[in-house]
RNA sequence: GCUGCUGUAGCUCAGUGGUAGAGCGCACCCUUGGUAAGGGUGAGGUCGGGAGUUCAAUCCUCCCCAGCAGCACCA
């Protein structure tokens, strides 16, 4: 028989048979590591214990100590094993796939009745006792024929779809927990023991499309997190309990920011305090833009459907925008996007190659009926305002205007603690206008920008939208969840529904190149973002209440109110509290409220023209003459950009 | 939009087939207190909306609306 040659991570030199398996491996070294071992890297392949291998190769023998490949496993025999366990609870519950996600997995299960809350502790209760079963895990490779074969008969639709689009006809590979069968891929742990007991949690049941794809049927969805032993679960659980309190719906309740309706699902009332954080924003972006050279417009909400029809909206996405009003016969839409209306200003006058680039910008509300389902605090909303632009360039300065607007984003997210940015690329998608050639130029644009600013990114094939490929820039919750922020997209559909023209060089007539491009993207969302960003304690400069003059005792009123006055005088959001109060309950009530500075007044203030100052999160408080404290907030009240 | 869950005072939540309760907040009174809740008194609710069952519905049933989690969607 061959010989193989195995090298392991000490750079030791091994020769078997080749087929030799890591678990033979593994016991060949020690009884102990045979004991141990829960699966190896083969030249950089995760392998199960059980795999054979049959040419030279480097292997390093993995115990639960080892971090990615034990929290893998752990979780994906976890998902083997609620499956189990749901079967047999349920024979007739048929299965379908369950991968390994973040912090634990799921599975989806076709069932006519919902699992209820309660079922999920019956379900965990199973899967302990199977885990205390210890029954080995074991592999087979079967070939296509016999896998569907066997899915038929068990009555197993599902898997012999799976199969079915499983490319190719390589062989395929089944499991078995104990003696509960199902299709995977592996690798597994060698027997349920290995899992640990009291690491994991079954969290909740949802909805989820077959296959995601909402024509076809819902399934019962299983979410579960698993991890290595019981204090990492419950951190991760404590961990899920903080970012309930960073909740940006809930922060906004109390810091008086923001409430919504049921008149209006989906649309923000902007209390004070909301509304001057919004403001703060759009005047520091107003500020960028115009540094950046885009010239700030307006365009009318409501407009002719006529308008909508040549812009294609109305074909595409009727649906889901809002139809104000007919009027004397006429139909109005309100806008849901600010694109048409800026072409309508590009297309006044006849522009020249000299004009190039135009940068239209518009902080602009648009309106989308989004579906019920999608609707997410500010995050997710029916009327949201864009920091929206459009460049109007030649060809020629497209790539330099991708590259501008990439650096104008990451610059301005870094102005707001944002360091880490992920950009997704989509690129055409099936159901397209334009020219292959210039969809080849405009996702070459985009990926040379990405490539030549050292920009790490994710390619989403397929994804991009019917007029062009984009880039978005995505920015997470404070659970994790991804939300897409910044945007910059390529469009050669709308210079030519609306015959946009700029004269070149040579005196023709020619369609400019489109960008769209946001950076906040939704005003609303990224203010959302930001409140869970910072849990509500959000930097000086942006704090709608950044200031309260508290005073100890009422002979202090009138000095308080002296402080007050001249911290507005010098620009800084600041507000007296003389109510009848001792200073412990303002301390609390304004640290509670994320008020970031509270200065206190007394009597030995009043004598020496000083305060106390104390800032959010700190016990210890600082005495700092008026004048001292108004030099250095007014600084601090100081946007980045101009401070 | 789909699946499941939820909707009781401004907020957080308890509760019952016989028209409701707590804490915080709010109002008033006492208290002027030195850095995260001083004390007392009081006001405040068509129990999300509609229909049905019942002698009687906040509670049971159905429909609708909104919210939450996930899925799908996001020009």
């Amino acid at each position: 028989m061959a010989q193989i040659t195995l090298t392991l991570p000490d750079g030791n030199q091994r020769r078997y048979d080749a087929g030799v398996t890591p678990g033979e491996v593994a016991a060949d070294i020690s009884t102990s590591l045979a004991k141990k071992a829960i699966s190896a890297t083969v030249d950089d392949q995760h392998y199960d214990l059980q795999w054979p291998i049959t040419s030279d190769a480097t292997i390093a023998l993995h115990t639960m100590k080892d971090r990615p490949q034990a929290e893998e496993l752990v979780r994906h025999d976890l998902a083997h094993v609620m499956a189990r366990a749901v079967q047999e609870i349920w024979p007739a519950v048929k299965v379908t796939i369950g991968p390994v996600i973040e912090n634990g997995w799921y599975y989806d299960f076709d069932r006519a009745e919902p699992f209820s809350p309660d079922d999920l502790g019956t379900i965990e209760k199973k899967m302990k006792e199977i885990i205390n079963l210890r029954d080995p895990v074991r592999t087979e490779v079967w070939d296509r024929a016999r896998a569907i074969q066997h899915y038929t008969d068990a009555g197993e639709p599902f898997k012999v779809e799976l199969i079915d689009a499983i490319p190719g006809d390589e062989p395929l590979r089944m499991y078995w927990h104990g003696d509960w069968q199902d299709l995977c891929r592996g690798p597994h742990l060698q027997h349920t023991g290995q899992i640990p007991a009291d690491g994991f949690k079954l969290m909740s049941v949802a909805g989820a499309y077959w296959r995601g794809d909402s024509s076809r049927p819902q399934l019962q969805r299983i979410y579960g997190v698993g991890f290595l032993n019981r204090d990492e679960l419950k951190k991760h659980l404590t961990f899920l309990e903080e970012a309930e309190k960073r909740d940006h719906r809930k922060l906004g309740r109390e810091m008086d920011l923001f409430h919504f309706e049921e008149v209006a699902p989906g649309s923000v009332f902007w209390h004070k305090n909301g509304w001057r954080l919004f403001q703060t924003l759009i005047a520091y972006m107003r500020r960028r833009q115009e540094a950046a050279g885009y010239e700030e417009v307006n365009s009318p909400d409501i407009m002719d459907r006529a308008l909508w029809e040549t812009s294609g909206h109305w074909q595409n996405y009727r649906e889901n925008m809002f139809q104000a009003a007919t009027l004397d016969e006429r139909e109005y839409a309100l806008k849901p996007m600010n694109c048409p209306g800026h072409m309508m200003i590009y297309n006044q006058g006849i522009k020249s190659y000299r004009d190039l680039p135009v940068k239209i910008s518009e902080f602009g509300k648009v309106h989308r009926y989004e579906p019920s389902g999608a609707l997410h605090g500010l995050l997710r909303v029916r009327s949201f305002t864009q920091d929206d632009a459009h460049i109007y360039c030649t060809p020629e300065q497209l790539l330099e205007e991708c590259v501008k607007v990439n650096r104008l984003i990451l610059s301005i997210y870094r102005d707001f603690g944002f360091e880490e940015v992920h950009v997704k690329l989509s690129t055409r998608p099936e159901n397209r206008v334009g020219s292959d050639e210039i969809w080849d130029q405009s996702e070459a644009a985009l990926s040379e920008m990405l490539d030549a600013e050292g920009m790490n990114y994710t390619l989403f094939e397929g994804e991009g939208a019917f007029y062009g490929p984009k880039l978005e820039y995505v920015l997470r919750d404070a659970i994790g969840r991804d939300w897409q922020c910044g945007t910059l997209q390529v469009d050669f559909n709308l210079p030519e529904r609306f015959k946009s023209t700029y004269i070149a060089a040579s005196g023709e007539k020619l369609a400019p190149v489109m960008l769209h491009r946001a950076l906040f993207g939704s005003l609303e969302r990224f203010t959302g973002i930001l409140i869970e960003q910072h849990a509500g304690k959000l930097p000086f400069w942006l704090a709608p209440r950044q200031v309260v003059v508290a005073a100890i005792v009422s002979d202090a009123d009138d000095f308080v109110y002296e402080v007050v006055d001249a911290l507005k005088a010098a620009g800084v959001q600041a507000e007296a509290d003389v109510r009848n109060e001792k200073i412990n309950y303002k301390v609390r009530e304004h640290s509670v409220a994320k008020v970031p500075v509270i200065l206190a007044v007394g009597m030995r203030e009043v004598e020496d023209r000083t305060v106390s100052m104390r800032r959010l999160g700190e016990k210890q408080s600082r005495t700092l003459s008026l004048e001292a404290v108004v030099g250095e907030l007014s600084t601090e009240a100081l946007p980045p950009d101009l401070a």
